[in-house]
DNA sequence: CGAATTGTTAAGCACATACTTAAGTATTCT
DNA sequence: AGAATACTTAAGTATGTGCTTAACAATTCG
């Protein structure tokens, strides 16, 4: 249990990739998936309403991404989570919030909370303008 | 110190839109130094080659995914960082890693291990083709 | 060998994203 | 009041994303 969370951090370019591989729901369900073991492509297509290329696709941007890794065995792939990448990218959030929070921020924070839990969601994100 | 990520967890489309907003270098930047404290629109707008209108609407961006928060004040637009939600996003993650990790992928983890180093991230991650 | 299985490649399409410039509004300064 | 400041809104554009269908391997089974 010891080298918890050392690994090199992600470059920006690779921050990048890999939240917005985790920017669609089904890539984020696969990923969900994977965290059960390895599986093929078509039993990871299988859940889906959609076709095997576009599952396919969403495969190669995770395995891009480092968050899968996959390996072909006979006429079956089979792909797998990496957990370092998933690490590295927790890592980042935490260095976000980490040092944010011994500031004080907390002050600004604390003010903030004036309006309450209504300020935390709007309903549609997009139509803020 | 107590209610350490106990939050309510982000939902499916509060996913979408959180790790959307992160996978953009300028608005990962804006997250970054926000860290260091609360700042208005122009100031955030400064470092980046880019009219501050494009700005605006990455802080639009940041702002749907509650990422961050805005207050305006007078003619100045303050934002600062909403750490609950870097938290949630973080927890998210955490999830997706400590229970795969207690499972037996640390047996095809290991094997993988098979090819180091240069497995980890092709130098074209998008051009896998 | 021939057929079924499992995945891959290619081309195309609708829509979203990340900008741009131009023009407008609200606030503060003099 | 008039001018400067600090955004805000609108409209347009080039490129990217998430699918689709069709056709093409490669592997295994009978």
């Amino acid at each position: 249990m010891l080298n918890n969370s050392v690994d090199q951090p992600l470059s920006d370019r690779e921050l990048d990739v890999v939240f917005h591989a985790l920017a669609d729901p089904t890539r984020r369900a696969i990923l969900v998936r994977l965290c059960d073991g390895p599986a093929a492509v078509s039993e990871l297509a299988a859940p889906f309403g959609m076709s095997l290329p576009a599952v396919v696709q969403h495969l190669q941007v995770l395995e891009a991404s480092g968050l899968i890794r996959s390996e072909k065995i006979g006429r079956v792939r089979s792909c797998s989570i990496d957990h370092a990448t998933v690490r590295r990218a927790e890592d980042w959030l935490g260095q976000r919030r980490t040092p944010g929070e011994r500031r004080l921020d907390r002050l600004e924070d604390f003010l903030s909370r004036g309006q309450p839990a209504s300020n935390e969601h709007p309903p549609s994100p997009r139509s803020t303008q």
